[in-house]
DNA sequence: GAGACGTGGAT
DNA sequence: TATCCAAGTCT
């Protein structure tokens, strides 16, 4: 019985028994009190890894219609695989995070090309697709391969930060690594456990073992738990200072043409990567353009800094006399708002075109100023939201001479 | 190894 | 409102 020992707990110390007490616990309490009827729980390898990458840094409830969305247009790794970017693009817009897409386009063609009518076998073939790091790999392979490999996302690292009252900082390499070994050392012996006890330590962190306030009275392992012995739970795991964010402005064109809006294609990497955005606002825009006022300003919070975005309407100077100009790049398209909409875009732009047509948006939560002429000066008015007619109006006005 | 990368939920 | 951070990965 080769007991592995358990980082942060002292040498011999009955790490057997502990391991498998709480690996017995978490796999009962899953399958009584767990999660069951999640779109994507089941044997299928694609909408496992699909879930698993939307799910990276994002909520289960933001991901829910957004794998709908995907799963209808794209039922098949296959189907994905012969897709075009701009599709998979499109129906990640809003989602964040959009290197995940274009790896997910390029795990898609490698997965079909190496596996064909197949999957990936186990973890460490799962990390060979972009997009899959150590954890997503460990999660795929242990609910589809029933593989015995531990996950270490955010929820099981607050886990086991409590559960051996761990005060260091999880996000500390050192400290990383030994929650991974204490992981791998709590897993249960039967691998036909494993989709359960991953799943449920998805469940307890997501459920019970919450950031805030955790609910110790419904938790299947409090009575293993250190940092409840010591009734610290809610304290750990330590939060780090944070940096204040800095701000950064953000000049926008809307360059627009008989209704319809100049769209350029942004660089792969960096920001928004790959999506359709409006080109810089230019003192010398490029084209006969002549600058039509500025139209909105939205604030754009990222977890590392504040966009401050300023949009100005350019018009052309004369008839027809608006082209692409070589500075937005070999990619630029001009669509009326509609049908921008149907790109993919980043989340302030599409908020943006969804109140030029006035079509409401899902979590249309506003942060998204616009701008009010008085006596020939700007101002900063309502959130938008209250004003969905005056600003629809104020982009479908057409400049009628 | 530290920083970049999106957006929305929760408090 | 301000802040943290969520089924992390890549460079």
């Amino acid at each position: 019985m080769t007991g592995q020992e358990i980082p942060f707990l002292p040498e011999n110390s009955h790490t057997d028994g502990l391991a498998a007490t709480f690996a017995a616990r978490l796999v009962d309490w899953q399958r009584r009190c767990g999660r069951h009827d999640l779109p994507w729980q089941g044997d299928d390898p694609y909408r496992v890894w699909l879930s698993e990458v939307m799910l990276q840094q994002t909520q289960v409830r933001t991901v829910l219609p957004y794998f709908a969305r995907f799963v209808t247009r794209f039922p098949s790794v296959e189907a994905l695989a012969v897709a075009p970017l701009d599709e998979v693009l499109a129906l990640w817009s809003g989602l964040g995070y959009y290197a995940r897409a274009r790896h997910l386009h390029a795990a898609a063609r490698l997965w079909v090309a190496r596996w064909p009518g197949t999957c990936p076998q186990g973890a460490q073939e799962w990390a060979q697709l972009p997009g899959v790091g150590r954890s997503t790999a460990a999660a795929i392979a242990a609910f589809v391969q029933r593989e015995r490999v531990p996950i270490l996302d955010g929820n099981v690292q607050r886990v086991l930060c409590r559960l051996f009252a761990v005060e260091e900082d999880p996000r500390a390499a050192a400290t990383a690594r030994r929650l991974w070994d204490a992981a791998h050392a709590l897993l249960p012996r039967d691998p036909d456990d494993m989709p359960a006890y991953t799943q449920g330590m998805m469940d307890l962190g997501a459920l019970v073992c919450t950031r805030t306030r955790p609910r110790c009275d419904l938790c299947p392992v409090a009575e293993l738990c250190a940092a409840h012995r010591l009734g610290i739970a809610a304290q750990l795991p330590r939060k780090r200072a944070r940096a204040p964010v800095p701000e950064q402005d953000l000049r926008w064109g809307w360059y627009e043409e008989d209704g319809a809006v100049w769209l350029v294609r942004r660089a792969p990497q960096g920001i928004w990567g790959g999506l359709w955005c409006l080109p810089p606002a230019d003192e010398a825009p490029p084209g006969r353009w002549r600058a039509a006022g500025e139209i909105a300003r939205l604030t754009h919070r990222l977890t590392h800094f504040t966009l401050n975005i300023t949009v100005t309407r350019y018009l052309p100077e004369t008839l027809r006399a608006a082209e692409p100009a070589a500075a937005w790049g070999e990619e630029a398209r001009c669509l009326t708002p509609h049908e921008a909409l149907a790109l993919g875009v980043p989340q302030p732009l599409r908020r943006l075109l969804a109140q030029a047509v006035d079509v409401p948006i899902e979590h249309a939560k506003g942060n998204m100023r616009r701008l009010g002429v008085a006596k020939g000066k700007f101002e900063v008015s309502e959130r938008i939201d209250d004003h969905d007619e005056d600003v629809a109006r104020l982009f479908r006005g057409k400049e009628k001479p």
